[in-house]
DNA sequence: CGAAAGAGGACCAAATCAGTCCTGATAGAT
DNA sequence: ATCTATCAGGACTGATTTGGTCCTCTTTCG
């Protein structure tokens, strides 16, 4: 189901979570708690998004984490992608050209770049800062066909 | 990597292979033999697309498959979904809503529909026609950063 | 100087994927 | 009518990948 891998998924709840109060230092103890994710994992995943240039650290007690920069500033794109490596849809596309075994005979080479640039730019479009809106910006895209009277929300 | 995984690729591959001569009825051994991908997966993942009513299917000695309609009236999204499943992008989003062990506190419950629908919809504006497209129409994609210089294409 | 926090990486169990194979149904061909 | 090539459907399995844990090192505050 072209599913996102789980530690992208937790990237993305963490810096949001982060977000909502993007001024404090979060510690990785206190925020897998809140978020009730495994800290072990947590951790490791905040020091992907850190290494990534997405969120700034500081160690040492007292320490912990921050976003880098505005909500508005951070893509979804840039959330996946440092935790999961780079957003590439099909093995022909990452790093090595020339590697794909099929190049001289596949009729695809250059249009699986439209599939992968499609999610790209469509991930490129989506900030940080959409994701924490109580939902309302209405980022042209509608198609939320799925009937949500039963959640909370 | 977001990746997609192989079998969707595959069914890609596949799909662009039969349209570009959608009058034939292809049978799995020859595609398999064209595309040089494994006869027992391909076949496999024709059996998918048939059921999903991508390809129509005729049994017996002569028989083979066929693209169901028009290239232009086959989306990419089309293709991935019937043999990966639907295109969810995190647990939340499929089928059972309520099941989300976090739904009571969790900020995005709203939110992953933005991210989930943002890569449907850009796998919904690409159809088969494009895959196979010398690459021209030009999808309002420019984002194609990589050099292919050292590509056969 | 000691404790608390992040950095980085090694390692392992488990889930998932993808490939194979088997049996059955269908439709031409002989 | 029978035989054979082809699709249909599903069970099983090996291998890859994921993601979770742990350990050690470095940094910073009290």
């Amino acid at each position: 189901m072209i599913r996102l891998t789980r530690l992208a998924d937790y990237a993305v709840v963490l810096m949001s979570h982060i977000a909502n109060s993007p001024d404090s230092l979060h510690n990785a103890p206190d925020i897998a708690a809140e978020t009730r994710l495994p800290a072990p994992t947590v951790s490791k995943v905040l020091k992907a998004l850190a290494r990534a240039g997405l969120l700034t650290s500081r160690r040492g007690i007292k320490g912990g984490y921050k976003l880098a920069r505005a909500p508005e500033k951070i893509t979804i794109a840039g959330i996946i992608s440092s935790v999961d490596g780079p957003i590439a849809v099909t093995e022909c596309i990452e790093d090595a050209p020339g590697d794909c075994d099929y190049e001289d005979f596949c009729p695809l080479c250059g249009n699986w770049q439209k599939i992968n640039s499609a999610i790209n730019q469509a991930l490129e479009l989506l900030s940080l800062a959409d994701m924490i809106s109580p939902l309302p910006p209405f980022v042209a895209m509608q198609s939320i066909h799925r009937e949500r009277t039963t959640r909370p929300l």
